[in-house]
DNA sequence: GGAATGGTGCCAGTTTCTGGCACCATTGGA
DNA sequence: TCCAATGGTGCCAGAAACTGGCACCATTCC
C-alpha cells in the first residue's frame, strides 16, 4: 500500500489517496483500520507533517497447513531446548500466534506430540559421517503413532547396514542435533530401542487398539522440549 | 465453524446453517469460498449424504510481526543447516508462505541477513557451563547492523569476566548450537573478533556511513545457512 | 492570519452481501 | 417406481457495508 515515499518514509494522506485512487476520507478510515490491526503509524499534524509507518510493526498474514505448523513448532522447540540463543523468545511468540489461530483440537494434538519430544547433546564419539536424508513427506505416517498411539511399522537399516522390519510402540522423539531418534518399545524384544530417523524408511501405521504409554527416562543432560 | 458433528465428522448443509444462524444459500456460498481458499471439503449427494472436512487441509492464519518472522526463519534455518532431520522441508514450506505475505523490501532484508548466517558444530572442549540468557528484545538492535551496515556498540563480558565496551562492524552470525557468535571486524584492533551472544549486553547502533563487507572465511565444517 | 496537514461526524449513493425461491442431479429407501 | 433427503446453481430483491463528498476542528509552520 505504502509505495510512494517522500523524505525518509514520510507520506501524506493526500499522496496516499492519489496513489491508491481512493478518497481522502477512505484513506483515513483505512489508516484507522490498520492501526486497529496493530500497525504503528505515527502522524504529525500541521504544515510539513505526514504519516510514517513503524517498520517494526509490519506484519504478514500466512495460511499454514497443520503439517507445516507442526514442522515449524518442532524446529523452534528443538532450537530452544538446545539452548537456542538469542531469538527463540520471539519465535515462540510467533508460534503462539499461529497456535491461537488453530482449532483447539489441533492444538491439543500438537501438545500431545510435543510432550513426546526430548532434546540433548550428541556424544562427540558418535560417527555421523553416513548421515542420510529423510523424506519430509514421511511425517504424516508418524502422526497417528503419537496422537492415537497406533503401532508403527518400518524398515530399519542398522549401523552395520543390515535391514530389518520393525513393529514398535513409539514413546518419544529424541533430538540430539544433528541426529533425530525415535524411542520406542519393541514388543518382540520386550524392551526399549532407539532408531535413528535417517535410517528409517517406509513407515506406516498399524491398525489395532492404542498401545499404552510407558515411562521413558533419559540421562540428566536430556531435557523435555516442553518443561514439566 | 464446524462444531456440531454427526457420525464421524460428517455434517449436512442444513445443520451448518442452523448452527451458524445463516441461510442454506449463504452456507453453500461460504463452502465455495472455503474450497477456493484451499480447504478440502468432501461432499456426498443424495439421501444420507453430507459434508466432511479433510483435517489435513486445516490451515491457520496468523499475523506475525517482522521480528517474529525473523526469529522463526533463523530457528528453522539453523535447524536445517545443522542437519535438521526430518521435518525441515515442511518448515521451509511454511516459512515460504509467510515470506510471500511480506512486503518485498522486507523479504530482501531477511535475505540480506540470512546471507550473514553460518552454522557449524561446537568443538566438544568448549565450556558452556556458564551459558547465559540473552534478552530477545535486543534483536531489533542487530537489524540495522546487518541491513544498513551500521556499526554496533555493546558491552562484552569475556571468558574471564572482564567487561569492555566494543564498537565493531558486524560481518556474520555464527551458530554453533547451543552457542551463537557475532563475527565482526574490530577497527580499533584492526582484525576479526568473535563474540558470544550471551555475553553481549546493551547493543546499540552507531550513526555513521555504512561500513564495507569483508570476506569472512570459516573452517570447512562451518556451512552458510543459505547455500551459495 | 493563512495554508498545509491529520482527524471526526454526517449523509447520500454505490457496492457487496444475504436470504429466499425455483430448480437440477444424485442417492437410498418405501 | 416414486419420494424424500441431500449437495449445488442461478436469479433477484432487500439488507448491510463500504465509499466519497462535505463541513468542520486542532495543530503547525511561514
Amino acid at each position: 500500500m505504502v509505495r510512494h515515499m517522500r523524505r525518509n518514509g514520510i507520506v501524506t494522506v493526500a499522496e496516499l489517496a492519489r496513489e491508491v485512487g481512493a478518497s481522502r476520507r477512505t484513506v483515513l478510515r483505512d489508516l484507522g483500520a490498520l492501526r486497529d490491526a496493530g500497525f504503528v503509524i505515527d502522524s504529525e499534524p500541521g504544515r510539513g507533517g505526514g504519516l510514517q509507518l513503524d517498520p517494526r510493526s509490519v506484519q504478514a498474514t500466512a495460511r499454514l497447513s497443520v503439517s507445516e505448523i507442526f514442522a515449524l513448532l518442532i524446529s523452534v522447540a528443538s532450537v530452544r531446548a538446545a539452548g537456542g540463543l538469542p531469538f527463540s523468545g520471539l519465535a515462540d511468540a510467533g508460534l503462539a500466534k499461529i497456535e491461537q489461530a488453530l482449532p483447539s483440537e489441533k492444538v491439543r494434538d500438537l501438545r500431545l506430540f510435543l510432550d513426546c519430544l526430548y532434546v540433548g547433546r550428541l556424544a562427540p564419539e558418535v560417527d555421523i559421517s553416513d548421515m542420510g536424508e529423510m523424506d519430509p513427506e514421511l511425517l504424516p505416517a508418524f502422526e497417528p503413532a503419537f496422537l492415537q498411539r497406533m503401532r508403527l511399522r518400518f524398515r530399519y537399516r542398522d549401523a552395520k547396514g543390515a535391514v530389518t522390519c520393525r513393529d514398535v510402540e513409539p514413546q518419544a522423539m529424541l533430538i540430539l542435533p544433528p541426529l533425530w531418534y525415535l524411542v520406542a518399545w519393541d514388543p518382540s524384544r520386550d524392551g526399549f530401542r532407539h532408531f535413528r530417523m535417517d535410517r528409517i524408511s517406509a513407515p506406516e501405521s498399524v491398525a489395532g487398539p492404542p498401545f499404552r504409554r510407558r515411562r521413558v527416562t533419559f540421562k540428566d543432560d536430556v531435557q523435555p522440549v516442553r518443561p514439566r
